[in-house]
DNA sequence: CGAATAACTTAACCTTGGTTAAGTATAGAC
DNA sequence: GTCTATACTTAACCAAGGTTAAGTTATTCG
């Protein structure tokens, strides 16, 4: 049965981890927003979920959209337990940046054993949450599925970051710069009408953010109790 | 440059591992040798060298051989030195056994980026050999080319294991439970005629290793002095 | 309702890396 | 020197994964 999973080429296992993704943000996920994800033609999504159609991977209608089936989607969580583990392990012991590992994990995911899955795992203590806050499914497929409000929902009040949005590496480098990092507090100060900068503070500073910026940070208002 | 490198498959990168291996091990290398290697047919490596050739990664002449151009080399001794490095990480940082990298390097060595090997082999503090023996190449591609008899053609004396064949993992789990690991001093004490067993001393402990066996452990003489 | 546009599919083609089967070269035995 | 086994090459094919170009569906607009 693992036999049969690691005979899947690495395209395919991109594919399915893809439609997972665009499935948690939308409702229905169609070859187009594949293609974008996966920076191909539409030609080649319309070939390739055909293809995975017929290996049972995913269901597709026109109406419906594209869904992975329960095979499908254990391989898609498989792959994306590969990808945020090592990017926590890329962080946690190799010393890498956070807006450095996607790169390296897009790469390794597909070819790490559950050996090395294991012991990396093992070695981290088991960790639930990759260094952009997204959840780690575990072995058998179960993930953490809450969503977090954007900052640039929150016009006062305190709020802890949960996550990130971790695909452009200088805006990661920039969140850094501005210690917006899962776990810290924030206390949101206002907001400029129009679509104008938050007023935030971090860590005692006092920083202005882009609205445009704080919808890709997920934040959770702070539980009372602490100054 | 690095850019062309890196748009190479994995398979042209596996051959010229497999050239690059058989070079020292033979003055001429053949498309039968590479096709064993890599475990192929014949008509897959005629094919290959071909297109080896036009990309100037190999010369190929029937008298002569299959010979690693410059660039050929390079590629090489690159893919080679990630091997090697991913072999003594994931014994020293990861606690895998020497008989398990070897499967798991196969595979990561085609994917990590220079940024991961500069790490590791930081982390490392730079190592010269990895578990098995075999020397790391450096990052402008020199390697140490000294081979070493095997343990096979000694019948007494004190010689210290500098490397084993790393091929076979039950030999490598055999050779564990015998001590006989890089650094070892070994004594031989005699030899059982008609390619009989070889009886030596490893850590106080005699032991009678196959003849077979020990041609797959390559030693140096003992240096004088110590016990 | 019909036409324009966006979304999708199909077809024809490419490259990489493999296969088997059939043909050619070459070296050694006689 | 020819015969034969071994080594090698070529040809025809396959599958994965991509491309562009040319249809086809569907939706929406007027």
């Amino acid at each position: 049965m693992s036999r049969a999973t690691l005979l899947l080429g690495a395209a395919v296992e991109d594919y399915l981890k893809s439609i997972y993704k665009l499935s948690l943000e939308n409702e229905r996920v169609t070859p187009k927003m594949v293609a974008a994800e996966q920076g191909v033609s539409l030609a080649a999504v319309s070939k390739m979920v055909k293809r995975l159609c017929e290996q049972k991977l995913v269901r597709y209608d026109r109406g419906e959209g594209i869904d992975l089936s329960p095979p499908g989607r254990k391989v898609a969580l498989e792959i994306v337990r590969h990808h945020r583990l090592i990017e926590a392990y890329l962080c946690e012991a190799l010393g890498y940046s956070w807006d450095e590992v996607d790169e390296e994990a897009e790469k390794l995911e597909h070819v790490i054993s559950e050996e090395f899955e294991d012991r990396i795992d093992r070695l981290l203590g088991h960790p639930t949450h990759d260094p952009h806050g997204a959840p780690i499914p575990t072995k058998d497929g179960e993930v953490d599925h809450r969503d977090h409000p954007a900052l640039s929902e929150f016009d006062s009040g305190r709020v802890v970051v949960q996550r990130v949005n971790d695909h452009d590496p200088a805006m990661l480098r920039y969140l850094g710069d501005c210690g917006l990092y899962p776990g810290v507090s924030v206390d949101v100060l206002g907001e400029e009408p129009f679509g104008g900068p938050i007023h935030i503070r971090v860590a005692g500073e006092e920083i202005s953010i882009g609205k445009e910026l704080a919808t890709h940070v997920f934040v959770e208002v702070a539980e009372e109790g602490k100054k």
